[in-house]
RNA sequence: GGGCCCGUAGUCUAGUCUGGUUAGGACGUCGCCCUCACACGGCGAAGGUCCCCGGUUCAAGUCCGGGCGGGCCCA
């Protein structure tokens, strides 16, 4: 074993053997009759670039599966990939100037542009140590088999009645072109103006002040509405007044949900401005008159049709003025919808009517609810997130995305009468935008026309079926049986509104069953000065950097010392600390090989010394702990008994008091003893450590173990049985480690060499302690080179006399 | 504005559910030591109003109430 531990060259060692048929054995699902532990983690988008987040969640993941095989399990660890999302098309748009015309062509240019991606991502979760069952379970959402699950899931809940198309006001984002899930929205802070507009009364000299962000939507004004609390306006309710710059009259209406400090109290209600509008629009039945187009410019608007609505927006205001029609205009601060999730895009969202596809969800609420309450959380806190989630939706769920590169909704529909046509099963995956359809004519009206559905779907339609896809509910419903429900999604808590959400509810449609026993959320790693990490405030932290300069496994120790749930700054000083342990793992394990003559020992009882008790308990304590906290998934805490047991107990205090054992001993028996005890402690250790840190184990296991033991791998042997060893048993010996500590601490403080010969030591302490010291009087006076010990009565303390 | 969660030394964290000796550990910092596996090491030291204020109790980091600060979600 050489002196200092290479991590680089040790890791990528072994991640390419692991790769080979020999190794495979360890990572392959195997479907052999013993108890399944499946995990499910949503598949990364295919940017390009596996950041610090991705390194962390696939940590974990790698972790716990490593894990569960070694308590006997037959993993499933899928690796999945979402490939189909706007950013590609815009890259492959702009990047690569293919035009979107020929859908062919540019779906072919997205393939490859995805599958460069890929290689790239795939390529960083090797070299931290992650390893799936690539060779079988690794899934892209782009290929023609998961079209065919994600159509074959949309057919089905189309026969069962929960797919539907309907001319409907949908959040659309005029600069993607596009359709948006109420999931990709969110309100962002900016900063804006509010016009205090005058509207005149129909029949009367006096006016009514109107307060809104929006003038360029006066067009689609229908009503003006007040609250009916508000002693201000009683007397203006019923009244019609004249809607500036159009003309055309509107009523003044009586509305609870109006906010009397908003503005002046009055509010305008258009066609779409807002949620609120699409609410009273039904209530009241107004007119509807389509202000915005697909591209964010003005319809049915006069002289302004055709201008952006930015545009139109000064254009108005400034006509207003001129007419002596706006009162004020200030500065605010307000919410405005945009389009966040999943894209860097930003512009505030517009409300359009459009023929849309969906799936029903709303209903569900209270399915979802108790799916909710049966699943386990960790941590517990994150499960009113999806309640709240669950209680809020409004909308049914808005799968269709008028873009290229997605999974083809796999429906026709019916030119005169509108009647969906769905694909023969047998047909699937089916392109409707070029392929025909399955009839000549309508089946309801006979009609002859029958136009092919160009939207794809959105991204989760895809993505909601991984624990489908991981369980084998397509391709093998023996084992499906046994493995559905999953036992772990693994996931961050930033997606629990869109994937826990729409996953859940999909798999429970589909299978009558939740798909989730249990869910692990994990929080987000941040940049270094704590916000989230960006290339254009660049403070990315690249995984491959870390991974160059100390290795995966200091980079694994790191990120799973966190605790679960809570986003954390990301810093390199805990990435450091997981090298040095490595080198400590590494430098004790190669100077105990030195002294083992043989390729295994076996414990004899009866020749243990008291320190040999007391590290073997500390060893079984160790492995009782370690199992709990990995068993809860606290990574953290197991991280940390191992390092404080190796560190410390085991190097510091064991090894150190082994070496007179090692260097000359009395006799072979307490040589072999001591041999067999840290033979049995390192390769127990190992085997803990060697979920989190795959690499270095398998090397001591390598080049220690193996040829004693057996396995192929250290992945592939079992984890450490809890003895029950008893606190009793490791008593003296810890009493004689505390002595020898004791004695060192005063040792160095008198600036004097371990090794350094020194006449006299004096230990103080309780008879208990003399005892245990006068017993082990040798290894103690062999341990610290002294010559002479004397035992005193009284408060522990310890003495060196030079 | 509403809901949920979090708040222990510069940093990460144990302990909080099941109240009880001077709040445990680690990183980082500082000092000493190149001691025969490891200087990616050893030994030692400093560093805390357990966010604040009340209450319950013989006793509160731990339970209760109110506030403050931060995060996420919703409006």
């Amino acid at each position: 074993m050489e002196k200092n531990y290479a991590p680089r060259a040790v890791e990528e060692k072994w991640q390419q053997r692991w790769l080979t048929e020999e190794f495979y054995q360890v990572y392959s699902f195997k479907n052999d009759g013993r108890p399944i532990f499946t995990i499910d983690t949503p598949p990364p988008f295919t940017s390009g670039e596996l950041h610090m987040g991705h390194a962390y969640w696939n940590s974990i993941n790698d972790t716990i599966a490593r894990y569960k095989r070694m308590r006997g399990y037959d993993v499933i660890l899928p690796q999945g990939w979402d490939c189909q999302g706007l950013p590609t098309e815009l890259k492959v748009q702009f990047k690569w100037k293919v035009p979107r015309n020929d859908r062919k062509v540019f779906r072919e240019k997205c393939a490859e542009w995805t599958a460069n991606m890929i290689k790239s991502m795939k390529g960083t979760m090797i070299r931290l140590g992650y390893r799936p069952d690539w060779e079988r379970l690794e899934y892209r959402t782009m290929d023609r088999s998961y079209w065919k699950a994600v159509q074959g899931t949309l057919l089905t809940m189309f026969k069962n009645g929960l797919v539907y198309k309907k001319e409907f006001p949908v959040q659309w984002c005029p600069r993607c072109g596009t359709a948006l899930a109420q999931a990709e929205v969110g309100y962002v802070q900016k900063k804006g103006k509010i016009y205090h507009i005058k509207f005149a009364a129909a029949d009367s000299g006096g006016c009514v002040e109107v307060a809104t962000t929006r003038p360029e939507l006066l067009n689609a004004c229908q009503a003006l509405a007040v609250n009916p609390q508000d002693g201000r306006y009683g007397a203006l309710v019923g009244k019609e007044v004249v809607v500036p710059a159009f003309g055309n009259r509107v009523r003044i209406l009586a509305d609870d949900a109006v906010d009397r400090e908003f503005g002046t109290g009055v509010v305008m209600i258009c066609t779409y401005g807002d949620e609120q509008d699409i609410k009273w629009q039904q209530t009241y039945r107004l007119p509807i008159t389509r202000a915005i187009d697909e591209y964010g410019r003005m319809e049915n608007a006069g002289k302004y049709t055709g201008m952006k609505a930015a545009t139109a927006r000064e254009e108005v205001v400034k006509d207003l003025q001129a007419e002596g029609m706006v009162s004020k205009v200030e500065e605010i601060t307000h919410n405005v919808l945009t389009h966040n999730e999943r894209a860097d895009c930003m512009a505030p969202i517009e409300f359009l009517v459009k023929d849309q596809w969906f799936i029903k969800s709303k209903e569900f609420r209270e399915m979802m609810l108790a799916d909710n309450a049966q699943m386990k959380w960790t941590p517990k806190f994150m499960s009113p997130r999806l309640d709240d989630w669950v209680n809020s939706i409004e909308w049914d769920w808005l799968i269709s995305r008028q873009r290229v590169f997605g999974t083809p909704i796999p429906f026709w529909y019916c030119i005169s009468c509108n009647e969906i046509i769905p694909p023969r099963e047998e047909d699937l995956p089916v392109d409707t935008s070029e392929s025909r359809p399955p009839v000549d004519r309508c089946p309801k009206c006979g009609g002859a026309e029958i136009a092919g559905t160009t939207d794809v779907c959105d991204c989760w339609v895809d993505s909601s079926i991984t624990p489908l896809i991981a369980t084998g509910y397509f391709t093998d419903r023996e084992r499906f049986k046994r493995a559905y429900p999953v036992d772990l999604r693994q996931q961050g808590h930033d997606i629990i509104r869109t994937w826990m959400y729409y996953t859940t509810l999909r798999c429970h449609l589909l299978t009558g069953q939740a798909p989730f026993k249990g869910a692990l959320i994990n929080g987000h790693i941040l940049g270094p000065d704590g916000s989230r990490m960006s290339k254009s405030k660049g403070n990315v932290i690249d995984p491959e950097q870390g991974i160059n300069e100390y290795g995966a496994d200091a980079i694994r120790q790191a990120l799973l010392s966190l605790t679960l749930g809570s986003d954390f700054p990301f810093k390199w000083e805990p990435v450091k600390y997981g090298k040095g342990f490595l080198q400590k793992v590494w430098s004790s394990a190669r100077f105990v090989e030195g002294f083992f003559g043989e390729k295994s020992y076996q414990l004899n009882e009866g020749e243990l010394e008291d320190v040999d008790r007391w590290i073997l308990y500390r060893l079984d304590e160790t492995v009782s702990k370690v199992t709990e906290a990995m068993d809860g998934y606290q990574f953290h805490i197991a991280v940390d008994l191992l390092q404080r047991f190796y560190w410390h107990d085991f190097c510091d205090q064991y090894i150190e008091a082994a070496k007179p054992r090692l260097y000359s001993p009395r006799n072979a028996g307490s040589s072999m003893a001591a041999k067999a005890t840290l033979h049995k402690a390192i390769s127990t250790f190992i085997r803990l450590l060697a979920p989190i840190c795959p690499h270095i184990t398998e090397e001591i296991y390598q080049k220690v173990f193996r040829d004693g033991e057996g396995a192929i791998s250290v992945h592939a042997t079992s984890w450490p049985k809890v003895e029950g060893r008893e606190a009793a048993d490791g008593r003296a010996g810890e009493l004689v480690v505390n002595a020898i500590a004791a004695l060192r601490a005063k040792k160095v403080g008198m600036k004097a060499a371990l090794a350094a010969e020194v006449k006299l030591g004096r230990v103080m302490g309780s008879e208990e302690m003399l005892m245990a010291c006068r017993k082990n009087e040798w290894l103690i006076r062999q341990t610290l080179h002294i010559a002479d010990l004397e035992f005193i009565a009284g408060e522990a303390g310890a003495e060196i006399v030079r």
